[in-house]
Parts: C-alpha cells; sequence; structure tokens
DNA sequence: CGCCATTTGCAACTGATTGTCATCTGGACC
DNA sequence: GGTCCAGATGACAATCAGTTGCAAATGGCG
C-alpha cells in the first residue's frame, strides 16, 4: 500500500512483461533493494534476504543483481577496491565529485558534458555504452582563495 | 640510445634515489612498462617479462607494480570490469576510451570537457585535484565494419 | 669478497564472483 | 485444485585477481 509497496509492484509486473518468472527469493530480492537508500553489496542483500528466508542463497543474490542489471532494473557500481555495490536505477544519469578531504559525495550532471563525450566518441568511431565521471577536489575555502 | 633506453635510466636513477634497489626483475619490469604505448594489465606485463627472464614469477609483477604506483612512476587503471591495467606516468593528462568488445584502450583530449569541469566545480565551491573520465563503447559498424 | 636487510619465487590463501549439477518450483494448461 | 517441465535454486566446487608467509637468493654497502 505504500509508495514502496507500489514500486515493487511495478518492478514485479515490468519483470514479468519481460517474460522472466517472479520467484520467491527474486521477489525478496527486488524488495530489498526497491526499499533501500544506501548502495549494498552481494553480500549485504544476501544478509538482509536471509533475515526473510533463511534458505536464499549468496548465489541466488549474485544471479538476480545480474538479471536485474541486465533489464534494467538496478544499477551496478564497481568502485574501485571493493565489491560491486548496486542502487535501483529509474533515477536520472549523474556523475559525482567526491571531497578528498571529508570523502564527501556531491551528485551533479551536466548536459553539455554528456553532449561532448557523444561527439568524442563519435569522431574515435564509437558508439558510447556507459561512462563514468569522477572529479576529485577540495573545498574552496575563504571569499576567493 | 634511443629515447625510451635513457627513460628507462631516469626511472631507475629516480627510484634509486628514492633508497629502491634495482634488482634484475625490477629492470626488466621497469623496461617493459616504460616501452610500451598500451595499457597491459600485471598478468601481460608478467607475460612480456617471462620471455626475458624465465625465473620472473607474477608476485614480483604485482608487488613491483604497487611499488612504482606509489613512487608515481606509473599510473594504476581500474576500468569496470577486469584487472589493474597500468601505464607509466609522466605524460600529457588524457581520458581513455575503452572499446568493450575488445578492451582496447584510447587515449583521448578534450580541452572543452576540461574547462566544463572546473565550472562545475566552481559553482559547486570546489577545487578539482584530479579526475577520471572513461568512456565505455562499441566500435561503430557502418559503411565499413 | 662478506654481510644482511631486502627482495624473490613459490605455494597457499583471500574475497568476489561464476559454474556445475541434482533437486525444486512458478505458472501455463488442463 | 492437479500435472508438468523449462527455468530457477541451493550447495559447493572452481575461477579470477590479487596478497601473503616463508625459506632461499641477492643487491649494494663496506
Amino acid at each position: 500500500m505504500t509508495a514502496q509497496a507500489n514500486k515493487r509492484i511495478d518492478y514485479e509486473a515490468e519483470l514479468r512483461r519481460a517474460g522472466i518468472r517472479i520467484t520467491r527469493p527474486r521477489r525478496i530480492i527486488l524488495r530489498i533493494v526497491s526499499e533501500t537508500d544506501d548502495h549494498p553489496d552481494a553480500y549485504e542483500i544476501f544478509r538482509r534476504a536471509e533475515a526473510e528466508d533463511k534458505t536464499i542463497s549468496l548465489s541466488t543474490v549474485y544471479r538476480t543483481m545480474k538479471l536485474l542489471e541486465e533489464h534494467g532494473t538496478i544499477q551496478r557500481h564497481a568502485f574501485s577496491g571493493g565489491p560491486s555495490r548496486f542502487e535501483h536505477a529509474g533515477e536520472e544519469h549523474h556523475d559525482h565529485l567526491i571531497d578528498v578531504e571529508t570523502g564527501d559525495v556531491i551528485e551533479f550532471r551536466s548536459d553539455k558534458i554528456e553532449k561532448l563525450q557523444d561527439e568524442i566518441a563519435r569522431e574515435l568511431g564509437y558508439d558510447i555504452l556507459h561512462h563514468k565521471l569522477e572529479l576529485y577536489g577540495r573545498k574552496r575555502r575563504a571569499a576567493r582563495r
């Protein structure tokens, strides 16, 4: 009945439409990723799923994440030097500015940059499938440095 | 005698200055990374080193890459979905377009994008220290494959 | 040359992910 | 509701990238 429950049902319907069976483990995993606001990794999703159904296996979590990624339901982030972390997709694409002093992550979006990327790729004879743009910076201090 | 040979000697001298022993495996690895124009991963460097000295081990390649990275001699790229790949540092900054089908890496540079990045950071109140831009694409097949 | 802290090769290990396979099940059709 | 079977699952072996412990080898100082 809540917004989240509705969101979950939408995902299920969408996947069903794509000819994907909605099984017990998939339903649980789907709800977990659609209800969370953080970026859990496969093991964390497994831990949360296990709390609801002791029989779920980590392999199934990995398989389901791959499936959902392929169908655009979730997005995988491969932050360097750690396991992949996931978030539900459907939001607008954005890039990241990382504050090197605090670790804060600021999301931003620039249509101009996106367009320039397409141009560059076209010139090189490529179509872009996805990209990663990360700015690492330090907060400018004082009125004007 | 060549520019590359000189470059290698510079690397050695620089490392020696930093108190790092120049051993036989390190010398071979150093030459390989300073002479190549592509972006080999640890195993590929190992393969090339092995051709010169059958006794070199993959562990030593990994250890040496970590050492060289810490000393700023090489740069590590953690492109998504594969092993880390390396290139010798010290050249002009550039970004990367990765062919998702072949793994080929094409270097490019766009002053416009660099400038836009600065603008965005400024608007957000930051100074950029460095950034990472990776385009993942597929070769456009048109008139000529 | 001799020494010894460093480095090496090897093998065993780790953590993340994928593969294998026997068993189970969602959901289409009665 | 019951039957059926392609596709999904759980258990666990295998793989892949990278690291680590350790005994033996060695760079480079005197």
